[in-house]
DNA sequence: CTGAAAGCGCTTACAG
DNA sequence: CTGAAAGCGCTTACAG
């Protein structure tokens, strides 16, 4: 297959690639028709297309990306926009995220906020700046310009983790406070009275969490402020076991702990064994989101299943109908969550 | 500032940002003297670069990385491949990898391979395809065909975890090999003499541990193979568990165990309270890493302690230095490790 | 130090 | 159903 190598002047600074005018050459069409073969348009002869396509299968021809999103204005990248990496929770969400979205072409490009508002307006503007195809953002708070730039970019965009209200703006997730209600109920049946909330982080809906847990103590009518516990610090094990005992020693009478997240559960449960508070006896203890290790504490962990596989499935393919023009049927999708009682409660 | 719109037939497709024609029509220089003074290039008039930098700022002018990329043959991505997720090591390692990689204006693209060549194989050849600018993989093992491409792209490539020996290859990491021979000869300094090897994933860096477990046993005169346990199971903390009290069961003598990874080990510390195993009176139990929460285990966990975030900043540096076309004075950097010891052996 | 021309590899919009 | 032309927004290579 010796074709005289072009002269020079006419490619000079080609990278040696097949070409989408190699591989119409070769099929005998236009590169224009090559293209619409390769990107399977309608309107195409059936017998060019089996042409072009072994043209191209031929010549290992592989579509230039940065020509197409020049060419098209549109990218083939997904940002995602995540508020931490250390939190398990993110990462499955992340991982569900690219395993939908990479079958249908796209690119997903990830960016990390640490949950600080100008962070977050500083990866949109400049992720916005690739024009990408799609946006995923976690959770329904940020800032005014955040929102702008979202609204005025004209990409469609899909919210993470909580169910949207507002008409227009699209979401998957769950009702954070309807999970932290049905957590607490859990305790005040199996006949806790003093029930703490123990939260580091304290981000959008670790705040809503505790909305749930007061509306079901104020319920209950054994809502006390004190037993609130709202540290801003990071979550991890080691800050669990602080805060548990801390609280211990302020409030001996607590019975029962809802820590707002399952790596300050784990650390609870932990420092409990230490210091050798019987659970559940003595204190029930009960987390939030079921993350690894939960079931192999001691005791293992009761605490609330929250569907992020899904919640990353279901949002990527969501963001794909928006993508393709499709009009979807519900702008927010409830997933809802799951009570899982183990042995702490 | 009125400026009469553009003939519709000048700006048939525009998107309406600002372009670079108008950041240099605005200042009143040619669009490539406006180029290079944003791109910081040398040989431009102080004065022009001002008054570039301030047209720019002005129309909000923001560069297409698409046009960019297809005019200079080079993006500004960075493709990363890691085998997992799941694994905080990777997580850690990608988060120092994207903070460094980000602030010098490239864009980080992750892909999984779940330890699959053929998976690593189809990333690489869907990721060269974009033609990035840097390549970063993890350890040194892979398929020829995936060898071939990275070599064949003419990409700048580092890789991760390992130290490289072959000249041509660069690589940032430790020996897996000297790490798990030493806290071997820590254990044997403890005067334990059965010392087990519980291991799962089996990637080559678990198994380059059981080498160095090997190694130190032998030295000492006490290696029996019986003791090697390795699963070839995805790692998690149920597993370490599972796999110790089959251990126990088969090999009740067994007076130490090294788990391959600290989510075993940690699962094992579990397993041994719940069976109530006195560690480290009847076994001591070390781990590999020093993962989130091994700190906190009881009794606490002693480990080997890798630098991942280390390694993911100065790969990432090497890359940025590679991509650049500068000479980088050492192709392989050995960062070590350090043996923490806490109470588990 | 600065610029006019050409080109990167595709797709859009318009004809036929 | 197919194609010739123009253009996307930059940068390269060449002059001056």
């Amino acid at each position: 297959m010796d074709s005289p190598p072009p002269p020079p002047s006419l490619r000079r600074r080609a990278t040696g690639r097949a070409t989408l005018n190699d591989v119409a050459a070769a099929a005998g069409v236009s590169a224009i028709t090559a293209s619409r073969a390769l990107r399977g348009a309608r309107a195409v002869d059936p017998a060019l297309v089996a042409r072009v396509q072994a043209a191209a299968s031929q010549l290992g021809y592989v579509p230039d990306p940065a020509a197409r999103a020049l060419a098209s204005a549109r990218s083939a990248h997904v940002a995602v926009l995540i508020p931490l990496l250390s939190n398990a929770l993110f990462v499955e969400l992340l991982e569900a995220v690219q395993a939908t979205l990479a079958p249908a072409g796209y690119q997903t490009l990830m960016g990390v906020t640490h949950y600080q508002p100008a962070e977050e307006d500083a990866l949109l503007r400049s992720y916005l700046a690739h024009r990408p195809a799609g946006l995923l953002v976690t959770g329904l708070d940020r800032s005014d310009a955040a929102r702008q730039l979202i609204a005025h970019s004209g990409v469609p965009c899909v919210h993470l983790m909580e169910t949207a209200v507002t008409p227009g703006i699209y979401g998957v997730g769950l009702s954070q406070v309807d999970a932290a209600r049905c957590i607490t109920e859990h305790l005040l049946q199996r006949g806790r009275r003093r029930i703490a909330y123990v939260a580091g982080q304290l981000d959008p809906r670790v705040l809503q969490r505790a909305e749930g847990y007061r509306q079901a103590l104020q319920a209950a009518g054994c809502y006390d402020p004190q037993l609130e516990v709202l540290d801003p610090s990071p979550t991890s094990m080691a800050l669990g076991g602080h805060l548990l005992q801390d609280l211990l020693a302020r409030h001996p009478d607590v019975d029962a702990v809802f820590f707002c997240n399952d790596d300050l559960a784990q650390g609870g449960l932990l420092a409990a064994l230490r210091l050798q508070v019987a659970v559940p006896q003595r204190i029930a203890v009960v987390g939030f989101n079921d993350l690894a290790g939960s079931d192999q504490m001691l005791p293992p962990l009761t605490t609330i299943r929250t569907p992020r596989a899904a919640i990353g499935t279901q949002a990527a393919q969501m963001l794909l109908a928006l993508m393709r023009g499709e009009a979807v049927a519900q702008s927010s999708i409830d997933l809802g969550f799951e009570l899982v009682v183990r042995q702490s409660s």
